[in-house]
DNA sequence: TACGATTTGACAATGATTCTCACTCTGAGA
DNA sequence: TCTCAGAGTGAGAATCATTGTCAAATCGTA
């Protein structure tokens, strides 16, 4: 019942777009791990893309966050609340930490009498590599 | 307090938008402002609700975020940074400031050679009044 | 090996947002 | 006041990411 885990299986599918998301290494879109997976020459349904991303970040396997044009993006990240430093550029991501802004906002929060707090916090910058790199 | 700014806005459908947006004074998408104004009996066209809304966002009139399934809200806001401690379930929004945080993310990008560095930062939980209202 | 449940994938459907383009409004100048 | 040009509008088409559908493929197990 509640510890009752659906049966899941490891497939191809499953097992590719994962493995695409572990070298990409920056966040991604649906559309475009599809793509890379036609090139590399893996056959997956473009549903099942997008199933098995949901079905990640459910777990918590994956991080999702929104472009500004509203398309969901993934990457495979380390488990455990943390935010992300993102170029804006390249899309080279670190995985930062804040434990005093986490403090904040329950903090902040509580003060204001809301309950259940979550947060999201991103960083957008230019990273080195791209500093000088006016090439758009 | 109601400061007419020269803002270019004189159109009759223009001022319905803001003004639908002031009264609301949650979050609102695109869609529902359209919806709404309708109700009330303005007759403003869904294109122009979204050429005005992105006006106005452009100006700094209003702020943008984006909810979990990828649409955009706005809202009118006082002008200069700040950030949202957004209710969940009823969407009545407060703003804070977090000088704080603003320093940290600065600094923490510089440690990794970040420029040019932005964030976005809300804060989601469930207000005093909606507390113990399971109302869903 | 056969069976049943899960997973897949091609395609349709959805829904927000943007684009198109003819029409309307407004303001400046004649 | 009249005229013209350009900004603004809106109905509907187009775009595009995402989700739903459902028959066929696939896997674990008896």
């Amino acid at each position: 019942m509640t510890t009752r885990r659906p049966t899941r299986r490891p497939t191809r599918q499953q097992q590719a777009v994962a493995a695409m998301l572990e070298q990409t290494g920056a966040f991604a879109s649906a559309q475009s791990v599809h793509a890379r997976l036609r090139e590399a020459g893996e056959t997956v349904g473009l549903a099942t893309v997008y199933r098995t991303l949901q079905a990640l970040a459910d777990a918590g396997e994956v991080d999702v966050l929104r472009t500004d044009d509203g398309e969901a993006v993934y990457r495979a990240c380390e488990p455990g609340h943390h935010h992300h430093l993102v170029c804006r550029s390249c899309g080279r991501t670190v995985e930062v930490e804040g434990p005093a802004v986490e403090t904040w906002t329950d903090r902040v929060a509580a003060e204001h009498g809301f309950t259940e707090v979550t947060h999201t916090l991103e960083i957008f910058g230019t990273c080195t590599s791209c500093t000088g790199t006016h090439s758009r």
